[in-house]
DNA sequence: AATGAATGAGACTTCATTCAT
DNA sequence: TATGAATGAAGTCTCATTCAT
């Protein structure tokens, strides 16, 4: 399993398989994923010593993918209210940018294959994310809890909203500010 | 007259699908559902057509576990947030005592085997749900989204916070009152 | 496996069976031919010990239904060629008349599961057929062949000629008459 | 490059199915077949997608083996009778020559799972037999119906005397005759 | 005697993975 | 390194036959 020769190669498969995996579940077979990837099928296991090594590294990449979008939108040093805010609507356009993405990550989210060594590194990826929601808990009715259950509920209203969201595209502002409302104001009250 | 298709039988051939499907998703084998029934591997094909005919069934009978238990837990004529706080309790408590059930229901509601007519009688299974719901979408941040929305936001807390209880099983309480609020207050605020 | 009971749901299975193997071949379920029947699926079974067992009697019984009605065609006491005419337009009318019992018997006699003891029973079905092929090739291109050529050679005709005047009812008459020619001509010059 | 994919196999799984089949029928398991064949049983799905394909082109592959043949023997440019004769005697040595291809062939040709594609592209592999029939026809007993009614009894004579001649090879020559001698007096007077 | 539920061997087919080219 | 042919274990499903009722 020497190192892959093309990068390129190993974004297009991890990019074919979220398309395929979206598209099919996890039964989605490897040749259709090298298939899509313009590759040979032996040639995906150069990259990938096993499909469940590809799809715990495609659940990284998505979720690096993700980070990336939440990076980008976060803004630092403004009130709280604002670096919510921020990452909430960071969170809910890069779904409706890539649904495949959406859908491939619940796929892989309730998937028994996913070690939970990858749930760990996943976890890490964007660590603003967790000083953000451990703000939020001391207030509200979370308080004493950990962390972890706001960041959970944080997910589950996000994929909730990207999913109305991207069935009713023409209203997905009102979708947007209606989910955020939710969240404010449940974990903070 | 031979001998009459046992409903026992039937039962035995969901739970153990639940169990299965739970453990290992739904590339579980029909042989070891049928093993864990303790029925030979024929026997399930003459409950259900095919394995799909047995999946979507499955995610119906776990509805209706799940319906059954909020129907005990739900009291009429009472305030709203009493009436929605019986369906929260009644909903975790569901959760932690069938804990496959959740696991099980995550992956099918994820799964593309699971038909769009299957998913439309499952919504129709407890109505009382979606009376309520939109008794709380009429004041607070969701005002003007439609029904199913809120009760997606219900099940997506719910469900994180079955996972959460279910990790703690001494601050089951905690996190139920938790939830409860975090709900409350995002949906009517 | 005790004497059957009702000689009627006997004689109901063997012409489910006909019609089934006509339709589908011998991969026909025997659940099929006992659906066709009218009877349960193990009933079959008290009638036959076997699918063999079916299969065999099968093809001795339609055997029987085309000597049935070559004796009733048939004209003793004539000069040959009449006899020979006689026997040939009953085998065609009861082709005709029997369509599924032709198509059965065709897959049946290129089938391997009929025993040579089968087989032999059904060549002393009718013995007056043996009489006047032998009759024929007395003077013909077949002197010094044995009989069972001739008799293979009126069958092969007479097969042939009922598969084209099925496919044009209106028709019949002439195909009759022009296979007649064929197979008259064919033996006895 | 990978290795390329084997011509060799393609044939040597025809060949084997064609074994098989003559032997056991339609019923005739793609694991024997692919057992014979000497290789995989996954194999064979890489040269036939599925059984039902593998059987319409072993169909195929049968009649023009025939048609083959038929050609190296088949004399241009003679009388009638002496073309005829030659494919005559084309087809019986073929046949003799390949017990198994007749018998399969046989159960090919009643088969229902060969597609009407399949045997009218049977039917153009050698338009020359066609040539002869009509040509046959035009004086005899035959007059007025179509050729194909000809063929028909070419190969259904042909066959039955392919099984005789098969039983006896002592009198192979003297089958050979005899049945040319039927076919021809049949169609010419 | 009749039924049809139950069985499990075996059918066809898929697919992750290996390996000759 | 890349390919894709080859593999065979494992999957879903069928069906002849048995047997409790």
């Amino acid at each position: 399993m020497a190192r892959p020769r093309s990068e390129e190669k190993h974004i297009a498969l991890l990019a074919a398989a979220a398309s395929v995996v979206a598209a099919q579940g996890l039964r989605a077979p490897t040749a259709s994923i090298a298939d899509l990837a313009g590759v040979a099928e032996g040639t995906l296991f150069r990259y990938f010593a096993t499909k469940d090594v590809l799809i715990n590294e495609l659940y990284l990449h998505l979720k690096q993918s993700l980070a990336g979008a939440l990076r980008k939108s976060f803004v630092r040093r403004a009130p709280l209210k604002d670096r919510v805010r921020s990452l909430w609507n960071g969170y809910i356009d890069w779904g409706i940018a890539h649904p495949a993405f959406v859908k491939a990550l619940n796929q892989l989210s309730v998937s028994a294959s996913i070690t939970t060594t990858t749930r760990s590194k996943a976890a890490k990826i964007f660590p603003e994310v967790e000083k953000v929601s451990s703000a939020c808990i001391a207030k509200g009715a979370l308080a004493g809890r950990p962390t972890a259950f706001a960041d959970a509920i944080f997910t589950a209203l996000a994929d909730t909203t990207i999913q109305f969201a991207m069935q009713n595209p023409k209203q997905v502002e009102a979708y947007k500010t209606a989910g955020f409302g939710v969240l404010w104001e449940g974990l903070t009250r």
